[in-house]
DNA sequence: TTGAAAGCGCTAACAC
DNA sequence: GTGTTAGCGCTTTCAA
């Protein structure tokens, strides 16, 4: 028997097995597939009969909503995307974990993707990120291309930039200032009665200006205009990145003490590993402070002076002028300064 | 004027200043929305001059292409949704970045969440996953709630479980036994002429099973029934609870000393940590044997002796073993065995 | 090489 | 309360 109709294309077979959708629901409850769909959304709306038999279908049949045309109807994917440097790096991970636990109590799923600390990569990511059509974007920093820029700018959804601040951001930006942080903790050595200085820092540009706070503020107050440093790769440290820098300040800038102001905690951490495996004693023959107060940061041997920053706050605080965003409040705050405090332990 | 058409409704003001889409971008470069899709998808379909006005028309308007409507239309997300206990700890993110490294090489991004180690959040999450209709997805471990793993059966996609293995994977499993680490392990320690031992342990399931494969050995090679054994909570371990621990191990079970086995470096490492402050030797007062072999477990002193797992690899074998799945080829491997090594430093 | 038509599974607007 | 209709922006036929 012929089709009737001639026109009639179907790509498929007939639904004989095919996916569950809101009207196979609906169909076995004896409603239409819009109910089913209400009955999801607003159940109130839905009397109390035809609910238990839509759910009792639900239940039998497996369903499990299809996100993708929920999103492609309403113009609401409930996707929050998030580019960060490295997820193996504590401090932004533990960043994401604050953020997405607010967020997820509201209904959004965070999609993240790792820049590997370079721009070409964050705009890449940028680019296959806003097709899937996020309602807001998470990003890491303060410095994006120009077409990231522009690309965000056009996709018209809250930007919450974090880590750092500027006078100037794309949307919004949660964080604190990296170089006051190096300038408050040369204030602090200098003031615990330190009168020599090194720094050991990564490579990336965050690490650079904490490093150059410290180190323009510490020349400033003592005098000495030559702070010897070892700056390693964009990317981060390791234990072992600072026991190897420790060695070469020692080696090849005759290093002969003083305070060590390091752009991470693990780095400090080597440091101090260094130092005693050498016999130096920390604090007295070497000092050293870390970044990021990590949680082992109190319990090592002696712990840590470090400079603390408030990961969970941020990671909130971050949420919180992202969902601002959504609610569409007047004239929201673009700047949140969440601050830094220089934590002195025993390593300095 | 009246709507001549008195049924027909749109729902918002006409096309002007509205979303950027391929019927846009066709109507400038003058021609239909579906060259425009046949330009991204494949280039070689469309003629050299047509191909330079799309590109110049995508190039003016910005365009963003809606992977949402694409994934619809095609039954293809190009996403794969990964669920780990927790992202700070590095032994997942690490696991994560390998996989996601080669995934996205593939084509494909990742929406990663967190269980929390929590068996229901799990089952939660899986839901809400695969309402995104994911290509594949991937989840830590072999224990899964009946209810996800009917779900998970159902969506009809690959189903990857990692960092652990069993002989019924719902469909593939890459890992290691983590029971046999822990025998091994005692193994090990006995060979190296340690005669008693004690144990501290993270609560999770897996952390568990590494703690009961060590005594169990360990006190069969030995003959000691009487291991002391300090069990923390589910989730991650940290320096400072391996600190505690020992104080506890000492306080509470008078423990004179022997090797200790930790479910991690970090609690190892906090064992060491806490040995030395109260001036007893490591490895001769007190043996510590570690866990994940994380960056700095060569690097501490002394460094510690630890249980290896190439997790680089692992990630790459996951990867793999989902990607062998979207090729749809015959009967692939549904155990992948990654191993591991014990592998001696100072620390015992 | 290009286009017209149909439909992916859902939500929004409206009528009953 | 519930159903009908008209899309969301794309890919997939199929015909030209």
């Amino acid at each position: 028997m012929k089709d009737p109709a001639p026109h009639k294309k179907t790509r498929r077979a007939p639904p004989e097995g095919g996916p569950v959708t809101m009207a196979t629901v609906g169909r076995m409850a004896g409603v239409s597939q819009v109910t089913v769909s209400r009955a999801l959304s607003n159940p109130e709306k839905v009397s109390a009969a035809t609910m238990q038999r839509i759910q009792e279908a639900i239940r039998v049949t497996g369903f499990v909503p299809n996100a993708l045309a929920g999103a492609l109807a309403s113009r609401k994917s409930s996707l929050i995307t998030a580019l960060v440097p490295s997820i193996t790096n504590v401090v932004y991970s533990s960043l994401l974990h604050g953020f997405s636990e607010i967020m997820r109590a509201e209904g959004y799923q965070l999609m993240v993707s790792e820049t590997g600390f370079l721009p070409e990569t964050e705009e890449a990511l940028i680019f296959t990120h806003l097709s899937r059509r996020p309602d807001g974007i998470l990003l890491t920093g303060i410095h994006h291309s120009a077409a990231a820029r522009k690309m965000l700018l056009g996709a018209g959804i809250p930007v919450v930039e974090f880590w750092d601040i500027t006078e100037s951001p794309i949307d919004c930006c949660v964080g604190f200032s990296h170089t006051e942080t190096g300038r408050r903790t040369a204030e602090a050595a200098f003031g615990w009665g330190y009168r020599r200085a090194a720094t050991v820092s990564a490579g990336d540009e965050r690490a650079l200006r904490r490093r150059d706070g410290f180190r323009s503020r510490f020349a400033e107050l003592s005098g000495d205009r030559d702070i010897p440093g070892i700056t390693g790769e964009a990317g981060p440290a390791s234990l072992q990145s600072g026991r190897l820098a420790l060695s070469a300040l020692i080696a090849e800038h005759a290093f002969q003490g003083g305070v060590i102001h390091c752009s991470s905690d693990q780095s400090a951490h080597g440091i101090v590993t260094e130092a005693r495996s050498r016999g130096l004693r920390v604090p007295e023959d070497i000092a050293v402070i870390g970044f990021g107060d990590q949680d082992y940061a109190g319990f090592t041997d002696p712990p840590l002076t470090t400079v603390r920053v408030d990961r969970d706050r941020l990671g909130r605080a971050a949420a919180r002028a992202m969902l601002t965003r959504f609610r569409g409040e007047e004239d929201p705050e673009r700047v949140t300064d969440i601050g830094f405090e220089v934590i002195r332990r025993g390593s300095a």
